[in-house]
DNA sequence: GTAAACTCGTCAACGTGGTTGTCGAAACAG
DNA sequence: CTGTTTCGACAACCACGTTGACGAGTTTAC
């Protein structure tokens, strides 16, 4: 019953693990339901975007990098055909990004797909140790504004 | 009261956020501990390679990445003097790649580290929580052998 | 009303962490 | 001895992030 990784690491690496475990059976499980070139990175921004519409530098802000950053994002999402721009009459600067019908596709059936990976969690762990993991994380994660901050944390 | 974020989508986010909040904090705390260059993926590579060393494609298979990749990332490693490379004298191809007191001490400090984190949890939340927590994550991530499988998964 | 300040989107250059494909050299299996 | 495998390296490429600069449009201050 050894701590087979030096104690200190275990933690973060089981919340990378858990982490792992759902976005990658998430994104194997989407790209049988028509989106398989989605990314992660993908899923965030969207989610950033919202059914309303926002601007690149505002999408940048919210996911806390540069508004240049947010912009090449939107121009994947754009090509995959999940958001499309359009000029916002108010304001000539403001490029306003818009989910397609294609792009709420995507994000109603991720979704989907997590509600149903975080039921086969509570196959396993029984619902009440679900929902304590759910109620500790939110205690002790500093709590962001939007979802979460995805800076260039890894880069 | 609300679940701000559409339901499906909380538990990734807090693993996510999680996870994130440790990694940040490590950072920032081994940067004022003479390690301001050190990233993520090398606590990762370095963990791989182990203290009594290994090969490049070694470390990409522990890794789940190509040996190439690998290879990359020992370059950086080597650079900012964390490993070093020595030929192997049972196999001319071979080059062992192998931590340096360097690499070492960012290992320690980096577990050191993480140990002083989770205590933070624990005044948080109780030691039962955080433990309980660790036993839902290990029940429910799939064993893998190494720390973990890091491929390409946000790229 | 005009001048200054700010904001939006974009372009360019670059760093880092991945990928695939190719290759010569060395080791191994028959 | 010959064929297969493995190692490390090189090259080209992609995704995602960074700074810095810039023109154009909007806002604020005077």
């Amino acid at each position: 019953m050894p701590p087979a990784d030096p104690p200190g690491f275990e933690l973060p690496l089981l919340l990378f693990a858990g982490f792992r475990a759902l976005i990658d059976e998430l994104h194997a499980e989407l790209a049988t339901r028509g989106h398989p070139d989605a990314r992660p990175v993908h899923g965030f921004a969207m989610q950033a975007i919202g059914p309303a519409g926002a601007t690149a530098s505002e999408v940048g802000r919210r996911l806390g990098v540069s508004k240049q950053a947010a912009g090449k994002t939107v121009d994947r999402l754009a090509a995959l055909g999940y958001v499309e721009r359009v000029d916002d009459p108010h304001d000539a600067r403001r490029k306003l990004i818009r989910l397609t019908p294609l792009g709420l596709d995507m994000l109603a059936q991720s979704a989907e797909i997590f509600d149903r990976l975080r039921a086969r969690w509570v196959e396993k762990l029984g619902a009440e140790r679900v929902t304590s993991l759910e109620s500790s994380l939110r205690t002790v994660v500093p709590a962001t504004g939007f979802p979460v901050d995805v800076p260039g944390w890894f880069g």
